[in-house]
DNA sequence: CTGGAATGTTGGAATGCGTCCAACAATACC
DNA sequence: GGTATTGTTGGACGCATTCCAACATTCCAG
């Protein structure tokens, strides 16, 4: 099970320690406002070590849903059915800095943010899908479409979810909701 | 008709100016290595000047898309039919910066940043669609999905034309092709 | 106990984008 | 000539991000 303390200097921080102090700076401040001195200074270490940990400052607001992204990419490549490996990504979501984010993106100031990153968020899950549902020899923009579909359905649902405070629905819900409306080809 | 040359200093460049001397520069260095010191310097003119006319380094590649998409969101919210307004979109084409940056993506090393700016577009357009779209008192994702749809369709036409070369295919046809894939609800 | 090897942290410098501003320049009109 | 208008310019600033060399902490082997 290989569980942590290995070999070398320990690691002084953690993505939750950081994104933790991030997330109130960005409720008290707005996220514009907040430079990355602030958020390593609230977390106790330097500045320098910020990038061990995110590879940007929105990052601290989707490296979890990226994860989870990463494992649809693998799952779909892999072979899963396209509508299996999106319910799972539902069912693996938990509560996380980019829900906290979406339901205070009007305190933080970060709503056009957030759309920019959603929107090359979406658009990879639709090419991600549309490759896996085209057909051989296809080369029309079916694939490109459906896939937009669903891939849409998926952030709809999420922004839903996240939306309507916690507890308020499930995502695997929402999910199943939104990809029963995607028309079938 | 209101041609130019009325009061006040005369611009010392233009747009068009200010492009064509980054396209050079981004085909032979590349755009990352390209600073808006390079571009100003070719130009003629100030670094200071240069946000005089763009708002962003990668607003060289699109800000004639973006007028163009300012143009559909109009038609879109003063009632014009969705399809309609796009394929109106479409016939004001020419080709311009973005159509060079889309042929010569590799080239110029700025595939992801295509991307990025693509999805931001996309979305966009999706989002207006799905409010041209959305039924009173229908609060589902089904406007989302269909929005997202039609504006994969319009974006992917886009990429096969520009990417077929010039001359090879026709804006608009590619745009009522991939219109037609689009399932109606 | 000692000396790596592995892993992390830290500070500093550098680069470049984007913003802001005050000083200056060129034009049209009165 | 005077003045309002519109543009240009240089300079300064803050910030994100990258790179790097110096240093710190841990484990393990001998």
């Amino acid at each position: 099970m290989d569980s942590g303390a290995r070999v070398g200097r320990p690691k002084a921080s953690s993505r939750e320690t950081l994104a933790e102090a991030a997330c109130e700076l960005f409720l008290e401040q707005g996220f514009a406002a907040t430079s990355i001195v602030d958020i390593t200074r609230r977390a106790g270490v330097s500045r320098s070590s910020f990038f061990n940990y995110f590879a940007s400052k929105s990052d601290i607001l989707w490296s979890g849903f990226d994860e989870r992204l990463d494992v649809v990419a693998r799952s779909l490549s892999d072979g899963v059915e396209v509508d299996a490996a999106l319910r799972s990504f539902a069912e693996a979501f938990a509560p996380d800095s980019l829900a906290l984010g979406i339901v205070n993106a009007a305190i933080m100031g970060i709503e056009s943010d957030l759309e920019s990153e959603r929107a090359r968020r979406q658009l990879r899950l639709s090419g991600l899908i549309a490759d896996r549902l085209r057909a051989p020899g296809d080369d029309s923009a079916a694939a490109d479409i459906d896939g937009a579909a669903r891939a849409a359905a998926i952030f709809s649902a999420v922004w839903r979810w996240a939306g309507s405070g916690p507890g308020t629905s499930s995502l695997p819900d929402e999910v199943t909701a939104a990809l029963a409306l995607v028309l079938p080809r």
